[in-house]
DNA sequence: CTGTCTGCAAACCATTTGCAATCGT
DNA sequence: ACGATTGCAAATGGTTTGCAGACAG
């Protein structure tokens, strides 16, 4: 479906359909893994062994433009990049590295919005830091 | 007093106090630009020319492990300091580069603290991104 | 004095860029 | 065909590191 609405939408913004584009849809599709472009250049390679890492930016790039993926930077200073585009808290354990999500609907997000009357507000961002419940058992 | 106390803080943990770091604190001291490390540098060039960028981390980076600053990844990837660690709400202009401080008491940070039962929290980051209310009346 | 801290320069590494070759339309 | 896109390799730039000398306690 993601891959499929995803294309559909770049054509329509008069993007090319490339095998690597694709290539990058399917690796994000599903993914909860906030990988970044290492990771996702790595796994694209599966699907396409000749991919190059300047493509994965490149499209990765266009991607976070057209609102189909998010860029979020981790405290290690790293691009890391969620297809889930709605509005949701990034948990980030400093021990492990993995990002967490928070999906709540009791959080009400569009209140700092409000906040900025005046302003153009293009993403609202909740970061978290500490160590995970995981991490924590085995110290 | 933030320098002082600082200081204060540095000692009673077993750092020494160098004129670097005095310089270091005082160029945060009511500093409301939240600066880069390289902005850092070239204000901390007026009182003490010879300070080095191998110093300016270093010590960036014991004043932040204190929690003494807070550091903030800007969209540009380029970390940010800011000596007021008290949770508020960060907007960062796409345009200028900017930072804002949003001071709200209505905030209620601590409703996501209570979200991560079992994790430890050590911050709360919200970045809101957008287009300032200045760089929107300049299009 | 002693061990911490500084300054220098080189290394690091995620990301960007230039450009010729390739491929989607 | 034509222009967008790719892959390669080199460049970029913020940050980190190693180490000899300087200095705080």
């Amino acid at each position: 479906m993601y891959v499929k609405e995803s294309i559909e939408l770049l054509k329509s913004k008069g993007y090319r359909i490339t095998p690597q584009r694709i290539t990058i849809l399917k690796v994000l599709e599903n993914n909860t893994e906030h990988p970044s472009a290492e990771e996702i250049f790595m796994q694209a390679r599966r699907y396409n062994p000749s991919i190059s890492f300047a493509s994965i930016y490149n499209i990765l790039e266009i991607l976070e433009k057209e609102g189909i993926i998010k860029g979020i930077l981790g405290i290690d200073g790293i691009k890391h990049y969620d297809p889930d585009t709605s509005y949701h808290v990034h948990f980030i354990c400093e021990k492990c590295g993995r990002f967490l999500d928070l999906k709540d609907d009791t959080i009400d997000f569009s209140c700092f919005e409000e906040k900025f009357a005046g302003y153009e507000v293009k993403s609202i961002e909740v970061v978290v830091t500490g160590i995970c419940s995981d991490c924590k058992k085995e110290l």
